[in-house]
RNA sequence: GCGGCGGUGGUAGAGUGGUCAAUUACAUCAGACUGUAAAUCUGACGGCCUUGCGCCUACGCAGGUUCGAAACCUGCCCGCCGCA
Protein backbone atom coordinates (compact mmCIF):
# COMPACT_ATOMS: atom_id res chain seq x y z
CA UNK A 1 0.00 0.00 0.00
CA UNK A 2 0.97 3.38 -0.34
CA UNK A 3 3.38 5.57 2.04
CA UNK A 4 4.97 2.60 4.44
CA UNK A 5 8.29 3.00 4.88
CA UNK A 6 10.36 0.61 2.49
CA UNK A 7 12.52 -1.86 4.32
CA UNK A 8 14.84 -4.62 3.46
CA UNK A 9 14.51 -8.26 4.31
CA UNK A 10 17.24 -10.65 4.41
CA UNK A 11 16.45 -14.15 6.22
CA UNK A 12 17.81 -17.63 5.65
CA UNK A 13 18.62 -20.31 7.53
CA UNK A 14 21.72 -20.41 10.07
CA UNK A 15 24.55 -20.10 8.42
CA UNK A 16 23.30 -19.16 5.00
CA UNK A 17 25.91 -16.38 4.81
CA UNK A 18 22.83 -13.70 5.97
CA UNK A 19 25.48 -11.63 7.51
CA UNK A 20 28.00 -11.31 4.38
CA UNK A 21 25.43 -10.58 1.85
CA UNK A 22 23.53 -7.82 3.93
CA UNK A 23 26.90 -6.46 4.14
CA UNK A 24 27.26 -6.08 0.70
CA UNK A 25 23.69 -5.22 -0.22
CA UNK A 26 23.51 -2.63 2.57
CA UNK A 27 26.51 -0.73 1.32
CA UNK A 28 25.54 -0.87 -1.99
CA UNK A 29 21.73 0.78 -1.30
CA UNK A 30 23.06 3.34 1.47
CA UNK A 31 21.45 1.44 4.17
CA UNK A 32 22.15 0.25 7.83
CA UNK A 33 21.67 -3.06 9.77
CA UNK A 34 18.79 -4.00 12.15
CA UNK A 35 19.44 -7.87 13.44
CA UNK A 36 16.49 -10.01 13.96
CA UNK A 37 18.63 -12.65 15.97
CA UNK A 38 17.69 -14.04 19.46
CA UNK A 39 20.92 -14.64 20.19
CA UNK A 40 23.65 -12.39 18.75
CA UNK A 41 21.54 -9.35 20.82
CA UNK A 42 23.50 -10.71 24.07
CA UNK A 43 26.64 -9.05 25.01
CA UNK A 44 29.16 -11.03 25.74
CA UNK A 45 28.19 -14.28 23.40
CA UNK A 46 29.93 -13.83 20.89
CA UNK A 47 31.85 -16.35 18.40
CA UNK A 48 29.09 -18.82 18.80
CA UNK A 49 26.77 -16.57 17.78
CA UNK A 50 28.33 -15.85 14.96
CA UNK A 51 27.89 -12.20 15.64
CA UNK A 52 29.71 -10.22 12.48
CA UNK A 53 32.93 -9.34 14.45
CA UNK A 54 32.69 -5.49 15.61
CA UNK A 55 33.29 -3.22 17.92
CA UNK A 56 31.44 0.04 19.34
CA UNK A 57 32.19 3.62 18.51
CA UNK A 58 30.84 7.15 18.79
CA UNK A 59 29.11 7.69 15.49
CA UNK A 60 27.01 10.81 14.95
CA UNK A 61 26.61 11.42 19.05
CA UNK A 62 25.58 8.01 19.43
CA UNK A 63 27.48 4.81 20.48
CA UNK A 64 27.15 2.08 18.04
CA UNK A 65 28.28 -0.91 16.87
CA UNK A 66 30.28 -1.20 13.75
CA UNK A 67 31.07 -4.40 11.56
CA UNK A 68 31.95 -4.13 8.30
CA UNK A 69 31.90 -0.72 8.58
CA UNK A 70 28.32 -0.16 9.29
CA UNK A 71 26.42 0.12 12.40
CA UNK A 72 24.31 -2.59 13.64
CA UNK A 73 21.35 -2.12 15.69
CA UNK A 74 20.00 -4.75 18.00
CA UNK A 75 23.40 -6.31 18.20
CA UNK A 76 25.44 -7.00 21.29
CA UNK A 77 23.18 -4.71 23.18
CA UNK A 78 21.21 -6.79 26.06
CA UNK A 79 23.05 -8.36 29.38
CA UNK A 80 22.31 -11.58 29.43
CA UNK A 81 21.11 -11.52 32.73
CA UNK A 82 18.61 -9.69 31.54
CA UNK A 83 15.46 -11.28 30.29
CA UNK A 84 14.52 -9.93 26.97
CA UNK A 85 12.07 -11.00 24.58
CA UNK A 86 9.65 -11.06 21.65
CA UNK A 87 7.53 -7.92 22.95
CA UNK A 88 10.92 -6.12 23.58
CA UNK A 89 12.06 -6.80 20.29
CA UNK A 90 9.11 -5.42 18.31
CA UNK A 91 9.20 -2.63 20.01
CA UNK A 92 13.03 -1.74 19.39
CA UNK A 93 13.34 -2.92 15.92
CA UNK A 94 9.90 -1.01 14.68
CA UNK A 95 11.79 2.54 16.69
CA UNK A 96 14.77 1.82 15.02
CA UNK A 97 13.47 1.37 11.71
CA UNK A 98 11.55 4.19 11.95
CA UNK A 99 14.60 5.99 13.24
CA UNK A 100 16.68 4.67 10.11
CA UNK A 101 13.66 5.96 7.69
CA UNK A 102 14.02 9.62 8.95
CA UNK A 103 17.46 10.19 8.94
CA UNK A 104 17.37 8.36 4.76
CA UNK A 105 18.76 5.49 5.28
CA UNK A 106 17.57 2.18 4.35
CA UNK A 107 16.99 -0.30 6.97
CA UNK A 108 18.13 -3.82 6.11
CA UNK A 109 16.86 -6.25 8.70
CA UNK A 110 18.74 -9.31 8.58
CA UNK A 111 18.29 -12.77 10.96
CA UNK A 112 17.36 -15.62 11.23
CA UNK A 113 14.91 -15.76 14.29
CA UNK A 114 11.53 -16.25 12.21
CA UNK A 115 9.08 -15.42 15.17
CA UNK A 116 10.79 -12.19 15.73
CA UNK A 117 10.48 -11.34 12.02
CA UNK A 118 6.98 -12.24 11.70
CA UNK A 119 6.02 -10.66 14.76
CA UNK A 120 7.66 -7.29 13.31
CA UNK A 121 6.50 -7.57 9.50
CA UNK A 122 3.01 -8.19 9.97
CA UNK A 123 2.91 -6.36 13.00
CA UNK A 124 1.59 -8.72 16.28
CA UNK A 125 -0.14 -7.52 18.67
CA UNK A 126 1.21 -9.17 21.24
CA UNK A 127 -0.74 -9.76 24.73
CA UNK A 128 0.74 -7.26 26.71
CA UNK A 129 0.68 -9.76 29.79
CA UNK A 130 4.72 -9.57 31.27
CA UNK A 131 5.89 -12.60 32.11
CA UNK A 132 5.39 -13.36 35.86
CA UNK A 133 8.37 -15.76 37.05
CA UNK A 134 6.27 -16.54 40.04
CA UNK A 135 3.49 -17.65 38.82
CA UNK A 136 5.33 -19.31 36.11
CA UNK A 137 7.16 -21.28 38.85
CA UNK A 138 4.05 -22.47 40.60
CA UNK A 139 2.77 -23.73 37.45
CA UNK A 140 5.66 -25.25 36.59
CA UNK A 141 5.42 -27.79 39.59
CA UNK A 142 1.82 -28.68 38.61
CA UNK A 143 1.60 -31.83 35.54
CA UNK A 144 0.92 -30.63 32.33
CA UNK A 145 -2.41 -32.78 32.21
CA UNK A 146 -3.43 -30.78 34.97
CA UNK A 147 -2.67 -27.79 33.50
CA UNK A 148 -4.44 -28.65 30.36
CA UNK A 149 -7.30 -29.30 32.34
CA UNK A 150 -6.98 -25.67 33.68
CA UNK A 151 -6.60 -24.28 30.00
CA UNK A 152 -9.61 -26.40 28.55
CA UNK A 153 -12.01 -24.98 31.25
CA UNK A 154 -10.56 -21.06 30.57
CA UNK A 155 -10.61 -21.36 27.50
CA UNK A 156 -11.12 -24.46 25.34
CA UNK A 157 -9.91 -23.13 22.06
CA UNK A 158 -6.56 -22.52 23.02
CA UNK A 159 -5.35 -25.74 23.16
CA UNK A 160 -5.29 -26.00 19.33
CA UNK A 161 -2.95 -23.16 19.89
CA UNK A 162 -0.65 -24.58 22.52
CA UNK A 163 -0.76 -28.44 21.96
CA UNK A 164 -1.31 -31.14 24.39
CA UNK A 165 2.10 -31.33 25.88
CA UNK A 166 3.66 -28.10 25.20
CA UNK A 167 3.56 -26.78 29.23
CA UNK A 168 6.28 -23.92 28.36
CA UNK A 169 2.70 -22.88 26.14
CA UNK A 170 0.27 -23.94 28.41
CA UNK A 171 1.94 -21.68 31.57
CA UNK A 172 2.10 -18.90 28.63
CA UNK A 173 -1.88 -19.16 27.74
CA UNK A 174 -2.81 -19.43 31.53
CA UNK A 175 -0.50 -16.64 32.30
CA UNK A 176 -2.40 -14.22 29.94
CA UNK A 177 -5.68 -15.73 30.52
CA UNK A 178 -5.24 -14.99 34.62
CA UNK A 179 -3.61 -11.62 34.07
CA UNK A 180 -6.42 -10.07 31.64
CA UNK A 181 -9.21 -11.98 32.57
CA UNK A 182 -9.49 -12.92 28.93
CA UNK A 183 -9.21 -16.05 26.35
CA UNK A 184 -5.79 -16.57 25.37
CA UNK A 185 -7.12 -18.04 21.81
CA UNK A 186 -8.98 -14.49 21.49
CA UNK A 187 -5.49 -11.91 21.98
CA UNK A 188 -3.64 -13.13 18.76
CA UNK A 189 -4.27 -10.74 16.52
CA UNK A 190 -2.21 -8.18 13.99
CA UNK A 191 -2.40 -5.14 13.19
CA UNK A 192 -1.81 -3.35 9.69
CA UNK A 193 1.78 -3.46 8.61
CA UNK A 194 4.17 -1.10 9.72
CA UNK A 195 6.38 -1.49 6.69
CA UNK A 196 6.90 -2.20 2.93
CA UNK A 197 9.10 -4.91 3.35
CA UNK A 198 10.84 -6.91 -0.03
CA UNK A 199 12.11 -10.18 1.91
CA UNK A 200 14.67 -11.86 0.26
CA UNK A 201 15.60 -15.26 1.00
CA UNK A 202 19.05 -16.90 1.05
CA UNK A 203 18.72 -20.35 -0.72
CA UNK A 204 20.81 -22.80 0.11
CA UNK A 205 21.17 -26.54 -1.05
CA UNK A 206 20.95 -29.53 2.09
CA UNK A 207 24.43 -30.49 0.91
CA UNK A 208 26.13 -26.51 1.37
CA UNK A 209 24.52 -25.98 4.25
CA UNK A 210 25.79 -29.16 6.09
CA UNK A 211 29.17 -28.13 4.44
CA UNK A 212 29.11 -24.51 5.41
CA UNK A 213 27.79 -25.43 9.02
CA UNK A 214 30.55 -27.53 9.43
CA UNK A 215 32.78 -25.07 7.96
CA UNK A 216 31.79 -22.83 10.56
CA UNK A 217 32.28 -24.56 13.59
CA UNK A 218 35.54 -25.65 13.04
CA UNK A 219 36.08 -21.92 12.71
CA UNK A 220 34.75 -20.82 15.58
CA UNK A 221 36.94 -23.59 17.33
CA UNK A 222 39.73 -21.87 16.37
CA UNK A 223 38.59 -18.27 16.81
CA UNK A 224 38.74 -19.70 20.45
CA UNK A 225 35.16 -20.54 21.43
CA UNK A 226 35.62 -23.15 24.02
CA UNK A 227 37.48 -20.22 25.73
CA UNK A 228 34.50 -17.95 25.64
CA UNK A 229 32.23 -20.92 26.52
CA UNK A 230 34.27 -21.46 29.59
CA UNK A 231 34.27 -18.12 30.60
CA UNK A 232 30.86 -17.77 30.31
CA UNK A 233 30.19 -21.10 31.98
CA UNK A 234 31.60 -19.54 34.92
CA UNK A 235 29.29 -16.48 35.46
CA UNK A 236 26.50 -17.66 33.85
CA UNK A 237 24.05 -20.75 35.05
CA UNK A 238 23.35 -23.27 32.17
CA UNK A 239 19.89 -22.11 32.39
CA UNK A 240 20.43 -19.04 31.41
CA UNK A 241 18.74 -17.80 27.71
CA UNK A 242 21.52 -17.30 25.52
CA UNK A 243 23.75 -20.09 27.46
CA UNK A 244 20.78 -22.46 26.11
CA UNK A 245 21.91 -21.82 22.82
CA UNK A 246 23.12 -23.77 20.41
CA UNK A 247 27.22 -23.55 19.98
CA UNK A 248 26.80 -23.20 24.23
CA UNK A 249 24.74 -25.84 25.39
CA UNK A 250 26.76 -28.48 23.99
CA UNK A 251 29.78 -27.72 26.11
CA UNK A 252 28.05 -28.87 29.15
CA UNK A 253 29.35 -31.92 29.35
CA UNK A 254 32.61 -31.28 27.68
CA UNK A 255 33.65 -29.05 30.25
CA UNK A 256 33.11 -31.77 32.83
CA UNK A 257 34.86 -33.66 31.13
CA UNK A 258 31.76 -36.46 30.06
CA UNK A 259 32.00 -35.41 26.47
CA UNK A 260 34.89 -35.10 24.47
CA UNK A 261 35.69 -32.09 21.83
CA UNK A 262 34.77 -34.04 18.82
CA UNK A 263 31.82 -35.39 20.20
CA UNK A 264 30.45 -31.85 21.22
CA UNK A 265 31.63 -30.84 17.78
CA UNK A 266 29.48 -33.03 16.53
CA UNK A 267 26.53 -32.65 18.17
CA UNK A 268 26.62 -29.01 17.91
CA UNK A 269 26.32 -29.03 13.86
CA UNK A 270 23.32 -31.45 14.33
CA UNK A 271 21.66 -29.17 16.20
CA UNK A 272 22.62 -26.51 13.69
CA UNK A 273 21.09 -28.65 11.17
CA UNK A 274 17.72 -29.73 13.21
CA UNK A 275 17.28 -25.52 14.02
CA UNK A 276 17.87 -24.65 10.77
CA UNK A 277 14.99 -27.34 9.36
CA UNK A 278 12.81 -25.44 11.87
CA UNK A 279 13.46 -22.25 10.56
CA UNK A 280 12.29 -23.66 7.50
CA UNK A 281 9.18 -24.49 8.54
CA UNK A 282 8.39 -20.80 9.58
CA UNK A 283 10.00 -19.79 6.55
CA UNK A 284 8.51 -22.39 3.84
CA UNK A 285 4.48 -20.69 4.80
CA UNK A 286 5.56 -17.38 4.00
CA UNK A 287 4.71 -17.30 0.03
CA UNK A 288 6.12 -13.98 -0.05
CA UNK A 289 10.00 -14.61 0.31
CA UNK A 290 11.89 -13.95 -3.07
CA UNK A 291 14.73 -16.69 -2.25
CA UNK A 292 17.81 -16.05 -4.37
CA UNK A 293 20.87 -17.72 -4.61
CA UNK A 294 23.29 -14.85 -5.44
CA UNK A 295 23.83 -11.10 -4.79
CA UNK A 296 23.36 -10.22 -7.98
CA UNK A 297 19.41 -11.37 -7.78
CA UNK A 298 19.20 -9.71 -4.58
CA UNK A 299 20.64 -6.67 -6.38
CA UNK A 300 17.94 -6.44 -9.03
CA UNK A 301 15.18 -7.41 -6.49
CA UNK A 302 15.86 -4.75 -4.27
CA UNK A 303 16.23 -2.01 -7.78
CA UNK A 304 12.59 -3.17 -9.06
CA UNK A 305 11.39 -2.62 -5.49
CA UNK A 306 12.88 0.77 -4.64
CA UNK A 307 11.75 1.99 -7.99
CA UNK A 308 8.49 0.96 -7.44
C1' G B 1 44.51 -73.51 18.51
C1' C B 2 41.63 -73.52 23.25
C1' G B 3 38.28 -70.70 26.56
C1' G B 4 34.85 -66.51 27.35
C1' C B 5 31.65 -62.89 25.28
C1' G B 6 29.08 -60.98 21.27
C1' G B 7 26.75 -60.39 16.06
C1' U B 8 19.29 -56.89 16.20
C1' G B 9 16.30 -52.01 11.81
C1' G B 10 20.49 -45.54 9.18
C1' U B 11 23.56 -45.58 14.06
C1' A B 12 23.86 -46.75 19.34
C1' G B 13 21.48 -50.13 22.13
C1' A B 14 16.95 -53.10 24.66
C1' G B 15 14.53 -57.61 24.01
C1' U B 16 16.20 -64.51 25.68
C1' G B 17 9.82 -69.11 23.38
C1' G B 18 3.92 -66.50 21.85
C1' U B 19 0.43 -60.09 22.80
C1' C B 20 7.62 -58.45 18.30
C1' A B 21 7.89 -55.16 12.47
C1' A B 22 10.67 -55.60 17.49
C1' U B 23 11.38 -50.65 24.15
C1' U B 24 14.46 -46.38 23.90
C1' A B 25 17.89 -42.65 22.22
C1' C B 26 20.15 -40.28 18.12
C1' A B 27 19.69 -39.41 13.03
C1' U B 28 15.94 -38.64 9.10
C1' C B 29 11.09 -36.65 7.23
C1' A B 30 6.79 -33.71 8.18
C1' G B 31 4.52 -30.22 11.39
C1' A B 32 2.82 -26.71 15.67
C1' C B 33 3.99 -22.54 18.31
C1' U B 34 1.67 -14.09 19.53
C1' G B 35 6.23 -12.02 25.81
C1' U B 36 12.15 -18.18 27.16
C1' A B 37 11.81 -19.08 20.11
C1' A B 38 19.25 -21.15 18.70
C1' A B 39 13.56 -22.27 23.31
C1' U B 40 9.39 -25.63 23.81
C1' C B 41 6.30 -29.29 21.71
C1' U B 42 3.71 -33.05 18.10
C1' G B 43 3.38 -36.89 14.32
C1' A B 44 5.73 -40.46 10.92
C1' C B 45 9.80 -43.55 10.63
C1' G B 46 10.99 -52.19 6.95
C1' G B 47 7.99 -52.83 2.20
C1' C B 48 3.08 -53.18 -0.07
C1' C B 49 -1.83 -52.19 -0.49
C1' U B 50 -8.15 -53.17 -0.82
C1' U B 51 -5.17 -49.10 5.74
C1' G B 52 -6.78 -54.49 7.98
C1' C B 53 -6.05 -56.15 15.17
C1' G B 54 -4.15 -57.20 6.43
C1' C B 55 -0.15 -59.38 3.37
C1' C B 56 5.12 -59.89 2.53
C1' U B 57 10.33 -59.51 3.95
C1' A B 58 13.26 -59.07 8.33
C1' C B 59 17.04 -59.70 14.40
C1' G B 60 25.15 -62.72 10.89
C1' C B 61 24.51 -67.54 7.45
C1' A B 62 22.57 -72.64 7.05
C1' G B 63 19.95 -76.31 9.24
C1' G B 64 17.10 -78.24 13.50
C1' U B 65 13.68 -78.42 17.99
C1' U B 66 8.55 -76.47 18.68
C1' C B 67 1.67 -75.64 17.44
C1' G B 68 4.91 -71.16 17.55
C1' A B 69 11.87 -68.68 17.52
C1' A B 70 15.10 -62.44 17.27
C1' A B 71 14.98 -65.63 21.60
C1' C B 72 16.44 -72.82 22.41
C1' C B 73 20.00 -76.64 19.83
C1' U B 74 23.90 -77.83 15.96
C1' G B 75 27.34 -76.32 12.30
C1' C B 76 29.59 -72.34 9.72
C1' C B 77 31.23 -67.17 9.09
C1' C B 78 32.70 -62.55 11.49
C1' G B 79 34.25 -59.30 15.83
C1' C B 80 36.24 -58.37 20.81
C1' C B 81 38.73 -60.24 25.26
C1' G B 82 41.72 -64.01 27.96
C1' C B 83 45.10 -68.22 27.56
C1' A B 84 48.46 -70.36 24.25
Amino acid sequence: MDKLPKIIVILGVTASGKTALSLKLAKKFKGEIISADSRQIYKEFNIGTAKPTGHWLIAEGERKFIAGGLPHYLVDTVDPKEDFNLANYKKLAAEKINELGQKGKLPFLVGGTALYLKTLLENWTIPAVEPNLALRRRLENKNVSDLLDELKKNDPEAVAITGYSNKRRIIRALEVIYQTGRKFSEQRKSGRPLFNALKIGLKITPPELTQRITRRTDEMIKNGLVKEVQELAKKYSWDLVPMQSIDYQEFKDYLTGKKSLSETVKEINRHHLAYAKRQMTWFKKDKTIHWITSEKEAEEKIKSFLAQ
